[in-house]
DNA sequence: AACTATTTATAAGA
DNA sequence: TTCTTATAAATAGTT
């Protein structure tokens, strides 16, 4: 679009980089900009200059729409490079102002799950099951199933630790903020 | 950029709005992407149709421009985005850093806990006992990955071994959903 | 989904 | 950085 076609490679220059930077950057921003207005839609976009500076566009803001974001898409594989599509989904409201709150929930989560740990962990110390020692090939159809109910419930209880320590990871990316423009 | 210029304003056709919508959206995040190439910068996007459907598109991914703008904008930089049109302004929000503390503090907490599973774990593996008895609250998401494989091979023993003494049976019950975590 | 007449974005250059 | 302008790209209306 330009005097010339160019390369799609990283520009080597690095005058030329910060230029091309600033000038697509500004790009960016305006077709975000139209985008929204003509469509009536949310976004949201950030950037890191080559020089590591953010920015940022949003509207009607950035928090807005991450917020919208982490709440409607609560349990999707967020692949890189690539966009995605979602379906509709309810709408609740948690704010900011209640991360504070979540992140004291999270806390007294783990302590539950600590103290539940050393809960299991004295029991096993002291009693052994001694049916569990057995080959499985050598035990008998209702012992098979009462190892499946064991199973089932560890199943759960990794399942309910791994959604936990997501959660944990999920609040960084829920507590998000504003970056600089210009 | 078409037959006509047209005024930047929300386009009333439903019909046209999604048109539009779908080629902006396109043509703005090949922009983001070309943006990324050229300049090796870091960014991240996500749009709302006016369906309210969810695109996204980022790189290296969303979660790393996220994770990034987050940790390096803890709570100097301001401005939100707005260029052309729209309103903003208005709510605050509790500053990253406070935010941040809170968050560093659980991230210690799962720290400990996990290396105080991993030594019972340990302990517990030399004992000899290899049963499913071990702490799992403590382990780490990649252990409980592992140990949800060790699990599920396990399992589809025990139900060879009931197919073999007994046809048909109820052991459908533990269904072979893995912990998809990160 | 394709096609094009036009409008826009922008690579170079100043 | 800002402006200018020749040219590459995006896209509004149409098929």
């Amino acid at each position: 679009m330009g005097r010339k076609k160019i390369k799609m490679e990283m520009v080597q220059d690095m005058n030329t980089r910060q230029v091309t930077f600033s000038k697509r950057r500004t790009g960016l921003f305006k077709k975000a900009s139209e985008l929204a207005t003509l469509c009536n839609a949310e976004l949201g976009i950030v950037v890191f200059s080559p020089g590591g500076k953010p920015y940022s566009y949003g509207k009607p803001n950035l928090d807005a729409v991450t917020e919208r974001f982490m709440r409607e898409c609560d349990d999707d594989s967020d692949s890189g490079g690539d966009e995605e599509e979602e379906e509709e989904r309810g709408k609740s409201r948690p704010k900011m102002k209640k991360v504070n709150e979540r992140l004291d929930c999270l806390k007294r989560e783990i302590e539950a799950e600590k103290k539940l740990g050393e809960e299991r962990q004295a029991k096993l110390e002291s009693a052994g099951d001694e049916r569990f020692e057995k080959p499985i090939e050598k035990l008998t159809i209702d012992e098979l199933k009462e190892y499946m109910d064991k199973l089932e419930a560890v199943h759960g209880r990794i399942q309910g630790q791994a959604n936990k320590m997501q959660a944990s990871s999920c609040l960084v990316f829920l507590s998000g903020d504003k970056a600089s423009v210009e």
